[in-house]
This record gives structure tokens, sequence and C-alpha cells, in this order.
DNA sequence: TGGACCGCTTGCTTTTCGCAAGTAAACTGT
DNA sequence: ACAGTTTACTTGCGAAAAGCAAGCGGTCCA
């Protein structure tokens, strides 16, 4: 559970973190969509339980994310992106452009449009 | 080896391919790097040569990278990074940023800093 | 011609993933 | 107020992937 830290490289000790099959489709999920609470995030493509719970606890260790309890409904803990998890909307639009251009996945193309032609407007969008 | 699409978001595509602990790294030595041949790609943090042989076959039927053989040495195939593996330069130097502001990976501070400041240029530096 | 180098592959152990089932606490309807 | 449902998990186990060490054929170099 340990962040192993691979080398001195920030793009590596980046994917120490985020470099695997489900994280990034989680924070999409936060980020992008803004789902908060652990059922609508079970959502994505199908992910195990014990595979997001464990993303999560990763993702509240590395100040990604902090989890608080729902006023509203006492069995939620919301999921809020904290200023570090904010700043990896970039991340996530860039790889939505590159996918849309280069892969079958081709869903919001009008978002991968915005993108390409004004990156700072897109970005902005997401932010709070 | 065959790309399991898991749904139509592009983002979740994307990372079919690329959301691992290793392709992203080899693709940082060979598009940011510049390093060319097997043996130059298998110092990345101790990868495994089977591991590599496997990303690079993937990379290769992603139409990623191409493989050709080195007119100077027969022994070796070089690695060289198609239009589309270009497109991901802007990704990897959004992780370099990210990873210098938020992970204990510092290297190459200068570059951050010119992403930061004029990220298209930096982009450009890194094209054929 | 012998030895080193390059790009792999093979076999085996260890780690991680992923499914199914189960559980405690909180909410909801009557 | 009690029964049933929903939420957010945890546990156990089999399958898949990662990682390590060794080996192997072709190529280069002295």
């Amino acid at each position: 559970m340990s962040t192993t830290l691979r080398s001195a490289c920030p793009i590596a000790s980046a994917l120490d973190l985020l470099g695997d099959r489900w994280t990034l489709v989680v924070l999409r999920d936060v980020l992008l969509a803004r789902k908060r609470s652990f059922s609508e995030l079970a959502a994505p493509e199908g992910i195990a339980s014990n595979i997001l719970s464990d993303r999560l606890n990763r993702l509240v260790d590395a100040g990604i994310v902090t989890r608080e309890p729902d006023p509203d409904d006492g069995r939620r803990r919301i999921v809020l992106p904290t200023a570090r998890g904010l700043e990896l909307v970039p991340i996530l639009l860039d790889l939505h452009l590159w996918g849309t251009r280069h892969t079958a996945g081709t869903a919001k193309p009008q978002l991968a449009e915005w993108v390409a032609r004004d990156r700072e407007a897109a970005i902005a969008s997401f932010l709070p």
C-alpha cells in the first residue's frame, strides 16, 4: 500500500500513483462527471468493490481526494477532490482528446473538440 | 494482447492501452529521451526484459511505435514513434508537471517550469 | 575463430486482480 | 418500531499478471 518510489523521475513517480487500470477511470468520474459516492463510482465499467475501496484509500493517502460523511445520509462518505486532485483535470482531458483521435472510444466528441480548440476554457469548466 | 474494449469512453479506451505501471515510462524514454534500442529502454527503473518485450509489441500493435532493423547494427531493432505516438507528448509533459509539483520525483525541474510557462513550445521541442 | 553483445524466450515464484458472498450500520415505509 | 432495503465496505478464493533468473540464437568485433 505504501508508495514505493521507483526513481527520481516525476513521470515515474506520478505513475506509481496513477499508473494502473482503474485509478484514472475513478478520477475521471470524480473530476469530470462529479460523482461523489461509492455506489456512483462503482458503475465505472464494472470495477469490483474491493478494488474501488482500495483505490479510494490510496487516493486519500496521496492527498488527491478527501472523504467526508454526507450530512444528508449517514451511510454515505462523500468523495471530494483536493487542489492536488483538480490539477489532474488537464491530464484527463488530454487523455480524452488522444483517446477520441486514436482509439475506439468515441463518447463525448464535442468535449474533445472543445479541448482541442480552447484547452484552458475546457479545463476551467471542471474547476469548482 | 488484444485490445479489450472496456467502454465507449475515450479515456477508458486510452487507459486500456496505456494504463499500467510501465507503458508510459517506456514511452517517456522513446518520446522525451529519444531512446531507440531495446537495451537502452531496459534501463528504465529496472523493467524486466520479458515485460519490456511485451509492452513494445503492444505499442507496435497499437500503432504507437514501429520497429525497424538498424542499418548500422544487424542485432538492433530500432524503436521509432509514429504520429499517433508523438501525440502522447503533451500527456507525458503534463504528467511531468504534475509529478514535479505533487510527488517526490523532482528530476528535471526546468522542464516542468518550461511546460508551465510555454506548453506549446515545450511540446514542439520533442517533435522531430 | 572466440568472446562479448543484443534482443529476446522460457520456467518459476510472487504479487495483484477480480468475482461472489457476507456484514454492519444507516435509512425508509407502514 | 420493526422489517426490509440501501450503502459501504470486507473476506476468501481462483485466475491473471508481474517479476526474477537463466538460457539461446544471431550479430558484431578483435
